[in-house]
DNA sequence: CGTCAATTCGCAATCGATTGCCCAAAAGCG
DNA sequence: CGCTTTTGGGCAATCGATTGCGAATTGACG
């Protein structure tokens, strides 16, 4: 299988030393050798085709241009346009990218991680941001490079790429406000994520800057069916029933789709939900969502960005870039019925 | 970066040969070493924290337990679960799977291709279904492994993996000729997609065999754009009107869903519309999509299982592998109001 | 024409693990 | 007790490329 022609036999048919190969095919160090050399190794390794053999240079130079990105799971649409922008960075400069899931567990986390390095990966784009026991702080701690995205870095000193999370929620509440709802409620994200807290906490001050009554519920996890079972959880509670509600993400929001329709209750006649993240197909949904449009894409390429730049320039600044949200309004908002 | 500890390590606080370290380690071979020697060597590595280095490894085995999986574009629906049932089965083998996105262009898709090759991969799985020029065709001739899944192989040896799709599309005409529907439209996928025929075939014989009257439109790709953009085609043709939409896939019925609300037309009262993959979300969508599902997670495991065979145990047997599916009936199709 | 610096390129070590070959020690056997 | 067969494990080559070192060639310059 695969490549059977080596640097020698390039060598060979060009009448000269593999080393002055190696040197001949590679931009840094082709100014060491004549240029006719260069020319006439060239073309022999067009004539046999030959294309270097990356796992004997990996070995040679420890580095397997090949980066690691860890993330819960690439069926949650979101994480899907972020491997598309990290790839779209990565690829041109001739890095591979390796996705692994880790599916919310900590140990599938270590393990998965472990069985990167021993693959020699040049560094780690995070995308689980557990502020617990991660495997992140480990990471740093060996040396290793990596870059945190759509992920705070909770105290690690890695760099770190979001979205302007509480800016998205206050647009919403500001939203909301304009369209004279007065009692909120926000469901919150697992608390192992970075995100939900600072969610969580802009909802409230955005609440309080607004003079609007906002509560907080919490899920166990990013997910339909939890949106869903909270959702219950709120609407068979007897204290004063919200008018709107702000989803930690998307797919709590289509949970809370799901709770309303079986409770007969009409969205957004009866109550408005707002979304978070605007993944892929959030404008289809019935009815279309109002969500808060987070720019993925971007958020991949640029993580891509500062890991190249601490695996080729070795800067290793705690840079944390934040990257400007959109509220878009569709049609599970609407003007409150009546005050 | 990474893992200092070498084979060498471990061979001198065990006091033995690392070529030894190395039979001990190894499932295959640590019956040729003395099993006292083996613990001994176990807990040395232990304690050193040893881990292989899988370039090492690699470069001398020549294999680098990694697979390549091509694929058009992640952030189509259909793809993540095809991925994640591919990572289920390999993983747990010790497999790692590289997912390269084309992007639908075969100059992308062979530049890619020979650079996971130059990676050394022990094999690929394709879900690029192209008829025309693929690569699919040289890597066979080169002798490397692969799997196609949810394409055919068209032509070439590989084993291929995928859904039942004139079972599929028969099923959609059958419900759509017991609500009473008499003209029919299919959507057909690019010609550059072995599946696009099928399905198109199926639908032609499934209304001849309802007695039926079909007609087919030609999409250039597989997006929600174009399914809007050939439904618009439909609706303008002066011709009498369909009742009933058979797209080729989720996206392009979604595109359906959008031409019909530029036209004024409700979805299913006016026209009732079936897609295909029961991509995930479609029933969130407005109106939920009676749709035909696909097993992505299995399509996926099973191509890996097989791609697994040729590569340890050699066995190039092309099989065909055809996976039963299931109509979806949600809100999009509706009894035809008037005959 | 001799000396010195700059080019060019060959040599061989190296990266870390695997594995065929072979020798020594132990075990089996008559 | 001597001889054959196993068993255990050391030795060194190997995978394919990269790279520090130094030798040889060329050119510049006084």
């Amino acid at each position: 299988m695969s490549t059977r022609v080596t640097i020698s036999d390039v060598a060979k048919l060009a009448g000269v030393h593999p080393g002055t190969v190696s040197r001949a095919l590679n931009k840094k160090t082709e100014n060491q050798v004549n240029a006719g050399t260069v020319r006439r190794v060239r073309d022999a390794a067009k004539r046999l085709g030959y294309s270097p053999n990356s796992i004997a240079r990996g070995l040679r130079t420890s580095s397997s241009m090949t980066v690691g990105v860890i993330i819960p799971d690439l069926t949650n649409p979101i994480f899907p346009p972020i491997v598309r922008g990290i790839d779209s960075y990565l690829l041109p400069r001739g890095y591979t990218t390796v996705v692994v899931n880790t599916d919310g567990s900590d140990a599938n986390e270590r393990k998965l991680f472990e069985s990167l390095v021993q693959r020699q990966v040049d560094g780690f784009i995070f995308g689980t941001g557990h502020t617990g026991q991660s495997i992140v702080h480990e990471a740093y701690e060996r040396g290793i490079r990596g870059v945190m995205v759509n992920r705070d870095s909770g105290g690690v000193p890695y760099p770190a790429v979001v979205g302007d999370d509480s800016q998205g929620i206050r647009a919403s509440v500001e939203h909301l406000a304009q369209l004279g709802h007065r009692r909120l409620v926000h469901l919150e994200g697992p608390a192992s994520f970075s995100t939900s807290r600072v969610r969580a906490a802009s909802f409230l001050s955005s609440c309080a800057e607004y003079g609007l009554s906002g509560t907080v519920a919490l899920c166990d996890s990013y997910s339909v069916d939890e949106g869903q079972r909270v959702m219950d959880a709120v609407l068979a509670e007897h204290s004063s029933q919200p008018t709107a509600v702000v989803a930690g993400n998307d797919l709590l929001a289509l949970g809370v789709y799901h709770s309303l329709r079986m409770h007969g209750l009409r969205c957004p006649e009866d109550i408005s939900v707002v979304g978070f993240n605007d993944m892929p197909f959030s404008g289809d949904f019935q009815p279309p969502m109002t969500t808060v449009r987070v720019p993925q894409t971007e958020l991949g390429a640029e993580s891509a960005r500062l890991l190249l730049r601490q695996i080729e320039d070795a800067d290793r600044s705690a840079v944390r870039v934040v990257l400007p949200v959109e509220l878009i309004v569709r049609a599970s908002t609407t003007r409150v019925h009546q005050a």
